[in-house]
DNA sequence: ACTCATAATGACAGCGCTATCATTTGTCAA
DNA sequence: TTGACAAATGATAGCGCTGTCATTATGAGT
């Protein structure tokens, strides 16, 4: 391994002292062109790349954004950290990527982890912090984002949706259609599962059609066999159910093989809508139904946020609505006009 | 923000010297115990966490874990990343994650961002590296695992399968299962893909079936929907065929769903075989035949290979072949004995 | 011509920790 | 008793960079 070239190595070669090559490298306003031209030119040639080690300690400050989400292989999440790496491409950040389990003391300690690291920028999954969380995070001094959510008081900056009124709104578009009796299927009961049911609630109670055995859930993490599953749980309550809201599409494509399965006829007898809409609702036979979130634009919308105020720029609205939008698709054309549900 | 708790603060508490506090932490063997536990509670007392940069400048060491992997949207790699979280829990490290986004550029700039950072261990993915990337690794000093694939000379250690014998095999399976005219659709043509490719190349021309028209492929990235897509460009130039070998599951379930929509029989007019055994095709109508790789047991597996290096214990074999299982299932039950297959 | 502001560069210290070597203390064989 | 050696602890000197202030050069205003 050749000896590792240094802030001083470059200064030595073009002459000048080492604090103008960090200053080329760090505000090149302050340098002259001419002797900006020769160091960058040396840095070049050298091959020198600045030890991010020591330059953390010299200026406590690193280029690290912290991103704390709570799995790495729940699409939901894969598809924000997309729009996060895509937005930060080309910029001099670097991404550190924290996976917190769903687990508050997990959180707590990469939280830790990374406040030691005197981030550049944080962002952060949700609402619900722990209070040693909060204290960690007020305490960090950088700005900071809480994203898939919006409510409550922001920490710092929010940007999100309500998933409460996703919910409502699902409950409410499948009563539009003309289902009256319709489950809701939930896995990985997390904050925003939690809120999507309230919203599911709401919208029953409003209809005068609240009934607790609709409601089936489970802790688990969702998968397309649980969809199944669940659906199996559900029917073997009451027959009486014309429709089900399910909490992810995972579970909803579950649901929709299991009633191929069992010949039920999907949207006649029975309506689905999921949540998120995965591409491969679109296509699936019926169609299904689902709520899109955009969460790509989330995580670019993280990022910029995080940019601006970096910079010290200001900033319009701390907290950022993106909303969502119920895309109806052929799982919830409406029920075939008749008495209840024939079994199955 | 209240003021940060250094070692020294630490020291003075205890009354001893800032060295032998950095002892308790990193070598607690050479500390009387007595002085030991004075310091660990000190430590605990007043929250003393010592700061990542300045032990990393000192001791050009640091306990960071760099991971790149192509994509953390893709199904495959996510499911390793798991298998990784899982293993380094506990241990005192901290995984840093690089997305290259198949870019052998990116790759490149991120090995550079890695190795300036002299990280404890590196995983990379694939045996495709650049030759400035295969430089950075030589020089980075550290233990080094190449994923997901074996083959080839390993820069370090590797843990993986062959993707040629894999395509070779589902293929092979086909053919046993008494399909002819088995087709090829591939998407996101990065090197694994490739050799899935040439594995399906030599089992047709074993069988004496092989056929270019036979063979859809798009650097496209993967989803349901283009599984539908490819499939319709494949009937499109012949309908002489009765199977098709999908290069992954997103893919084999695009090509159910047309199917069933174009009503070909799954798999009595038209077998599939998919690739990586999502827990999904386990529950498709029919249940759809895969290729099994256990994708997190190779992130697991990166993990111990890298700590029993990092640990100075030797290595049985620097080369794990995780094989991989064809989990026969319905879509691949053969097909009814008759002349070709009866046009769509 | 002389101040004063501005631009460009440099000297120096120090960020918080650990590697290295030095010193002190205790232990034991001769 | 004494020297030799190991165990425990400390003093010192950086790791590679940047913040801060100082210095020099340049030009504008009076």
């Amino acid at each position: 391994m050749k000896k590792k070239v240094k802030l001083i190595d470059v200064a030595d070669a073009v002459g000048v002292s080492a604090i103008t090559v960090s200053r080329v490298l760090r505000k090149p306003e302050l340098v002259s062109e001419a002797v900006r031209l020769r160091v960058t030119e040396a840095v070049a040639r050298l091959g020198y790349v600045p030890d991010p080690a020591a330059r953390a300690l010299a200026s406590a400050r690193t280029d690290v954004l912290g991103i704390l989400i709570p799995s790495v292989t729940n699409n939901v999440f894969s598809n924000v950290l997309r729009g996060i790496y895509d937005r930060v491409e080309g910029l001099p950040f670097n991404i550190q990527l924290g996976n917190t389990r769903y687990s508050l003391l997990e959180e707590e300690r990469l939280l830790g982890v990374f406040s030691r690291q005197r981030p550049a920028g944080l962002i952060i999954t949700g609402l619900d912090q722990s209070h040693r969380s909060k204290t960690l995070l007020a305490q960090a001094d950088c700005p900071i984002v809480q994203i898939m959510e919006i409510g409550g008081d922001p920490i710092d900056m929010m940007v999100g949706f309500s998933h409460r009124d996703a919910g409502r709104g699902a409950t409410r578009h499948l009563q539009e259609r003309g289902y009256r009796r319709i489950g809701f299927l939930g896995a990985r009961m997390d904050p925003r599962t939690q809120r999507r049911l309230e919203g599911y609630e709401q919208a029953m109670k409003e209809a005068g059609s609240f009934d607790e055995r609709l409601i089936v859930t489970t802790h688990r993490a969702s998968t397309v066999t649980l969809g199944c599953e669940l659906l199996g749980e559900l029917l073997s309550r009451t027959h009486e159910i014309d429709a089900v809201f399910c909490n992810n599409d995972d579970l909803a494509i579950g649901v929709l093989f299991e009633c191929q399965r069992r010949r039920i006829s999907v949207p006649d007898d029975f309506g689905i809508c999921g949540f998120n809409d995965l591409e491969m609702t679109a296509v699936a036979n019926p169609p299904l139904t689902s709520v899109r979130t955009n969460r790509e634009e989330m995580g670019r919308r993280a990022i910029e946020m995080l940019i601006t105020r970096i910079t010290g720029e200001p900033i319009d609205d701390p907290v950022v609505d993106l909303g969502f939008e119920i895309v109806a698709r052929q799982s919830t054309a409406g029920p075939i006009a008749r008495e209840g549900r024939a079994s199955a």
